[in-house]
DNA sequence: TCTGTCAACGTGCCCC
DNA sequence: GGGGCACGTTGACAGA
């Protein structure tokens, strides 16, 4: 399994630990998550203008990180944050102690998204292959794969729900029309009609030649 | 300021 | 038991 972008983290508290099955070898290790997850929101932990600490004592102004945050100040008063201003640097083999967004080139999107059409799933040689090319951690690779699985499913869904809206409209407009059909049939059950009403006139052909036919008699005397 | 996007994450499940 | 994946969530960031 790869690491995350945070093995050289120097706060000792990441313990170099970041995806998923890191969090299995964690709780293995009977070791706490908290600590962990302190490591990723470093940069906002005391923003650039300090409202975190402006804030500190209203918590009703504290966005959910930095209220975190300055729980994280307390458990740990010894780790120096990072900020933003010097973690600029989006290189990505960088290991910020901060969870930076990384945003890939159009050069490095266009060809992952082409090594996607080939294939949604990549194999080790693969991804390490494709990490080498575009400069990017294996983990990043298969996260993006990942990712990318997951928004190709949810556009599916999405079709999917709109065909299948529009295949419940047919079928109740057909189940609508079908009802009106079988009540003009009820109205023409017997051979005469006699239930018809004038503003209904429709009736079955048998119906029809034997109306016709009085309607000719009648006339002709 | 709000909102949508998306990289990165934690967790649970499955398979070998 | 470990790796891979799906799924749900988080938080940085960009654009309206």
């Amino acid at each position: 399994m790869e690491e995350s972008g945070h093995e050289e983290c120097n706060t000792g508290l990441c313990l170099g630990l970041g995806g998923g099955h890191v969090a299995k070898k964690e709780k293995k290790q009977k070791l706490v998550n908290k600590p962990l997850m302190a490591c990723f929101d470093l940069a906002f932990e005391i923003s650039p203008k300090g409202e975190a600490m402006n804030i500190y004592n209203n918590h009703s102004n504290i966005k959910k990180g930095e209220r975190l945050s300055l729980e994280r100040q307390q458990n740990y008063p010894n780790v120096t944050y990072s900020t933003d201003s010097e973690n600029n640097n989006n290189n990505n083999n960088n290991n910020n102690d901060s969870r930076k967004k990384l945003r890939l080139t159009k050069e490095q999107s266009t060809i992952l998204e082409n090594t996607f059409k080939l294939h949604n799933t990549l194999n080790p040689v693969q991804k390490q292959s494709l990490a080498d090319q575009l400069n990017l951690k294996t983990r990043q690779i298969e996260v993006w794969f990942q990712n990318r699985r997951a928004r190709t499913k949810l556009k599916q869904t999405e079709v999917d729900y709109e065909l299948l809206k529009k295949h419940c409209q047919n079928l109740s407009d057909e189940n609508r029309r079908l009802k009106k059909e079988l009540q003009e049939l009820k109205l023409v059950q017997s051979p005469l009609c006699p239930q018809r009403t004038p503003s209904k006139p429709k009736m079955c052909s048998s119906c029809d030649h034997k109306l016709f036919k009085l309607n000719e008699l009648e006339n002709n005397n």
